[in-house]
DNA sequence: GTCTATACCCCGATAGAC
DNA sequence: GTCTATCGGGGTATAGAC
């Protein structure tokens, strides 16, 4: 309902920007990042990127959404993909949080590397960023619901030197999080699977920031043993 | 043997750039560390602090450096105040980890955030990382050694459906690494101790770039709770 | 909407006087 | 060893012609 002609265009020279954006986030990290820059890739003066985005950090908040939602979209459709069985889901979310991040190590740095400094997110940026650890979430409830009994350990993973707190209130904004969308837990469970997502990312973080180079030699191989310990301590198994 | 006075000074001075260049590391990140930034701090003209730093990478390599060691002697110490029992060291050295974190974010984003484009990091800073993985490594060998049998559990856990490979040759690198130290560990405790060391690490990065907003309130609580269950997995009780 | 031009900052690094 | 001056590059952002 509106001239759609030049809309479409500035749709169209939109996402050039965004994907020349991209483009040098992927090989040169989030700081490269320029206005400039974009504007020469995409055969602009840089003035006339203003026109579509006010300021960098503009820019710099697409690219975070724009992100997120290719990483959490990813992890959905590798889980469904799947099928129903909830150690072969978990492998898959799991190896698409990787896949993605060494295909895209710029925006893996974006996401979760070291802060912009001089830039905050802004709260658009929140429930993207939360999709993807949703879906981990997600996983694990229906895993850890139809694992109860099923084999011989139990479906919540016993804590017996746990110690401080129990679960505690320390998490208990994670419990509201979850529980806004749907999703309960069990205490131990949860706790168990916050660890396994600051696991899973700091393992794939060590990989790409070469913290691995003395130790670790294959990272598919070492990926794949740590999700399936993940599992294990989560209580069920990981199915390959 | 030689004229002490210049020499002294010249350390003087050095150690004033070195000091400097932290501060402004702590608290803007090492993106916005520059040579001329420092040299305005110090009260130096930027062409003087070059008869010191022959280049800003030389700059951010002795940063590099001297985080590394300071790290890496804060868990040592802690690990020796700790006593003998291994629980115990294992919590005063995880502890010590977060708590320099903590103090110095800026520093342990240049340690273990994005790498800095364009920055290869030297040969000369290998053996300084690895020390602080090192600490832990021998803190989990000696309570591996000590718990074996001495409670109801056995010193390596058991690995039920962690299939892939056993602990394989992904990880050989490790082995070799930590045999050159003299520390010797199970395979399944090797890959226990590296996914414990990448949690720690995830644990501290999501806590400091922002990423336990709606999920994690107490980093304090929490991250005693993930260490408890850290030494858990590795087959030992964490003693706090 | 896109261009040129510009104001005003930053940086690394070097030359040469003192 | 420290200074001034400078080269040559980068950047954000705006004004105003077309």
């Amino acid at each position: 309902m509106a001239p759609t002609a030049r809309e479409l265009a500035r749709q169209t020279v939109l996402a050039d920007i965004l994907a020349a954006a991209r483009m040098r986030l992927t090989d040169e990290g989030p700081v490269a990042l320029s206005l400039r820059a974009v504007a020469r890739d995409v055969g602009m003066v840089s003035s006339a990127v203003y026109r579509y985005f006010p300021s960098r950090d503009d820019l710099l908040t697409a690219l975070l959404i724009a992100d997120y939602d290719e990483l959490g979209a990813a992890v959905e459709d590798a889980d469904a993909a799947a099928g129903p069985v909830p150690g072969a889901r978990w492998v898959a979310a799991c190896r698409a949080i990787r896949s993605w991040s060494v295909a895209h190590p710029g925006d893996f740095a974006l996401l979760f590397g070291s802060p912009v400094p001089g830039y905050a997110a802004p709260r658009e940026t929140v429930v993207p960023a939360a999709r993807t650890a949703l879906a981990l979430a997600r996983v694990v409830a229906d895993a850890v619901a139809s694992a109860s009994g099923a084999d011989g350990r139990p479906g919540s993973p016993s804590a017996p030197t746990a110690a401080p707190g129990a679960a505690g209130p320390a998490v208990a904004d994670a419990v509201t999080t979850l529980r806004s969308f749907g999703i309960e837990l069990p205490d131990e469970v949860l706790v168990r699977t916050l660890m396994a997502w600051s696991t899973v990312f700091g393992t794939i973080s060590f990989e790409l920031f070469g913290h691995f180079v003395s130790s670790v030699s294959d990272g598919d191989a070492y990926f794949d043993q740590v999700i399936a310990r993940l599992a294990d301590d989560l209580g069920f198994a990981a199915a390959f």
